[in-house]
RNA sequence: GGACAGGUGGCUGAGCGGUCAAAAGCAGCAGACUGUAAAUCUGCCGGCCCUUGCGGUCUACGGAGGUUCGAAUCCUCCCCUGUCCA
């Protein structure tokens, strides 16, 4: 049985793409942003929220998520879309990247990583099978390979080794994936049945507590499976990588590894270089990236998806996104200021609340504030690429480009 | 009226002869944040001067005197605050 994912180009205009990539929760409208929520939580904002923003696809994190609460805890509760009551498009994260923010905790070898849990030391060790497993427990949409993130800068041996490794990881991890598929999705199935069962028997009492409490019987599709491209900043690397992890095939592909402290110029320079490797028809996917600058710059050279903590992290830390660039809202000089964080922004936030309010949410450590400047910065990064996507396929994009880099 | 205990930078509060423009925390100001160990972290935080600095200078540890080469630190008197006794 094949995954549900499938990926639709509408429209190319200027290298950049608009499509449709539909998954079994729904239909992602390409190129798209996807906040990060990797507790299970886009940290903030509510599940509802996040649909009035418009998030057609959230993140989660498979190290995070199989430490607290644990992989099988969430399939019980029907995997993350039924824990979390997210009944949209959901994308899991490898836990590559956390080979490279918990290196202090982490040592990778040729079978896997091991961690010590940053919550209370515990060893662990996350394998490329063991990825699969337990992203196949969480039960997303999309999962990633493992593959080892390295830090910036590193030699071209660094850059090597953790490149070939992420290729034999991927390999691994694709036959695994295989290997598992079937078996996952009997058992689902027989889950499914054995719950039905039990419902039946238990009388019509019980069957009102099950609809009550809102546990949906787990998802028994397969989560598509997206490789990683890595290889740093060398061209050559990068290259190397496209070729091994389009040689395995997935269903869609990744660039990991950018946007982890090199210069804008070579970001996008990689980014292209790298994007225009990979097959025409399938989702390309810039992880971790990044500034609504990036964005547009990624969609330019042919980006599909990306997802960055930025608009969150930042909310939370005081820094709003507006149309006339990044706001320190915490500043005196808005102590006294009506206006919305951002007058051109139609967001629910902006229509409601003044600048003023805001920073005193902040400096009187309102919890609300948080959760005000998160919609907001949410909304600009989804609606951002509304417009993108809406230029492209107007046939409009170089235009919109030229404009947006001309400045506010 | 008497006995103790105290008065330190916006606040709390260390220091109790030199290395003190004075610890630390808070508050304040600014900055950073890119597949989230983050509602976090970093810097500044008496005035003036200089690009810089373990830099110069002035004003500062309740007030006024004094001891000393040198005082937030020791002495004298005064003012104020708290607690207790009358």
């Amino acid at each position: 049985m094949s995954t549900e994912l499938k990926f639709e180009i509408l429209s190319r205009h200027a290298g950049a793409r608009a499509g449709l990539l539909h998954t079994a929760h729904g239909t992602i409208e390409t190129p798209c942003f996807m906040p990060v929520g990797t507790a299970g939580s886009v940290k903030g904002v509510t599940q509802e929220q996040l649909q009035q923003l418009g998030a057609q696809i959230i993140l989660a994190n498979t190290y995070h998520l199989y430490l607290r609460p644990g992989h099988e805890a969430v399939r019980e509760m029907g995997g993350l879309h039924g824990f979390m009551s997210w009944p949209h498009p959901i994308l899991t994260d490898s836990g590559g990247y956390q080979v490279m923010s918990l290196k202090k905790l982490s040592r990778v070898t040729e079978d896997g990583v091991h961690f010590r849990s940053h919550l209370d030391g515990s060893p662990h060790f996350l394998s490329p099978e063991r990825a699969v497993e337990i992203q196949m427990a969480l039960g997303p949409d999309i999962m990633m390979t493992l593959d080892e993130c390295v830090e910036y800068p590193a030699s071209t041996e660094t850059m090597q080794r953790a490149m070939k490794l992420t290729g034999r990881w991927a390999r691994k991890a694709k036959e695994h994936y295989e290997k598992t598929r079937d078996s996952e999705e009997e058992k689902a199935v027989s889950r499914r049945q054995k719950a039905e069962r039990t419902e039946h028997d238990e009388g019509p009492q019980s069957e009102i507590q099950n609809s009550k409490s809102k546990i949906p019987t787990p998802e028994s599709r397969t989560p598509a499976l997206f490789g990683i491209v890595q290889g740093g900043m060398d061209k050559n690397l990068r290259r190397e990588s496209a070729e091994e992890i389009m040689e395995i095939g997935f269903e869609g592909y990744a660039i990991g590894g950018l946007s982890v402290g090199e210069s804008k110029s070579e970001t996008y320079d990689v980014a292209e270089h790298t994007a225009a490797l990979l097959p025409e028809d399938r989702p390309r996917y810039l992880m971790g990236v990044g500034t609504p600058e990036d964005l547009l710059e990624g969609v330019a050279r042919g980006i599909d998806m990306f997802d960055c903590v930025m608009p969150t992290r930042n909310a939370r830390n005081g820094s709003v996104f507006t149309s006339q660039g990044k706001l320190g809202i915490k500043n005196l000089r808005f102590a006294r200021d009506p206006l919305p964080l951002d007058p051109a922004c139609g967001c629910a936030v902006c229509r409601r609340y003044s600048r003023a309010y805001i920073r005193h949410l902040f400096i009187a450590r309102e919890m609300l504030g948080a959760t005000l400047a998160t919609l907001h910065n949410l909304y600009f990064y989804l609606d951002s690429m509304r417009e993108i996507r809406q230029a492209i396929l107007s046939g409009g994009f170089e235009k919109f480009c030229s404009r947006v880099r001309a400045g506010p």
